[in-house]
DNA sequence: AAAATAATGGATATTTTTGTCCGCTATTTG
DNA sequence: CAAATAGCGGACAAAAATATCCATTATTTT
């Protein structure tokens, strides 16, 4: 067992360790969005700290996505005491959560190859591009109809956790 | 335009490049084997040179990730002249793409939770786990599916591409 | 048996992503 | 207008992914 193990191991030495469908700064960014979402439904700002304590995420590498958020006019961002981030009424009712990922990620996940050909399309497709079009597709318009609001909503009402 | 275009640049400075589907290791896994189980339709041993000219890729990285695919027996490798890399009829006619991928980026892809929480369950669901769930399911479904012999036929007829 | 060939394994380097630190700026409150 | 608060921006640090180098091992050919 112990030798299997170590075998296991050595075993994965160069390759990934985790490979996940967005990145850390895009899994921060849609969670930190959404809890932001859920306090500015009931009209309340919250502080950096707050929102890295409410989504479990490093604080000073949240607030790099946060200003990237802001930036990108997704959230409001006030300085000061009683500042803080926020979103408005027409965000709050807009915001898809593709919004979200361009902002942070990109379009690639939805609009690259999936075996990273530059020049991958229709009249010269990857040995998989028939086989992830449907697949991109359902993601693209998954991502492209669900609102940050609604997902805020079932938040609120304990459906759903942001934490662990 | 040129301060719009530094602009961006610098909106950008901490976010990542790229963001794909597979890592980079997974997707020259996927087209090294279907380009060495084409060859090995036709009976024919492939180096690691060929294989690295065949599908683009740099030709030391490719080795590891082929002594990957070597040691998790999805193909076969024989050292001194003549030596390279195969598929045997059994692998020809059984891999399919999700062993390559479990071999390579592991199952997280379509296992784990798309906010990258550990604990996200039906019982305990991230705000989009239903979302996700049919997305995830289909990937599943598609990479559990897809022969990585189908593929390399396709190619050898000359209707999809393994490079650029 | 020697030479040539091709993969292997370990060490190391580079690049990208993730994460931290800290002085600065803007805003509010007293 | 001073003090306190909270985000901003730039530099820096750590970790992970990607990529390279080279000596060694196994195999085949001569």
């Amino acid at each position: 067992m112990d030798i299997f193990v170590r075998y296991l191991e050595k075993v994965r030495t160069f390759a990934p360790e985790k490979v996940e469908m967005f990145s850390k700064a895009c899994e921060y960014g849609i969670r930190a969005s959404i809890y932001i979402a859920e306090k500015s439904l009931l009209d309340k700002r919250v502080s950096l700290k707050e929102v890295a304590q409410a989504i479990n995420s490093p604080e000073a590498y949240t607030s790099k996505i946060l200003q990237q958020l802001s930036r990108s006019a997704i959230i409001n961002s006030d300085k000061g005491p009683t500042g803080g981030f926020s979103m408005d009424k027409y965000m709050l009712n807009n915001v898809k959560l593709s919004m979200i990922v361009s902002a942070i990620d990109g379009d690639e996940i939805y609009k690259g190859c999936a075996l990273g050909l530059e020049k991958c399309n229709e009249k010269m497709p990857c040995p998989l591009h028939d086989q992830f079009k449907s697949i991109r597709e359902d993601l693209k318009r998954m991502l492209e109809t669900t609102t940050v609001k609604s997902l805020s909503l079932n938040l609120e009402k304990g459906l759903t956790f942001l934490k662990r």
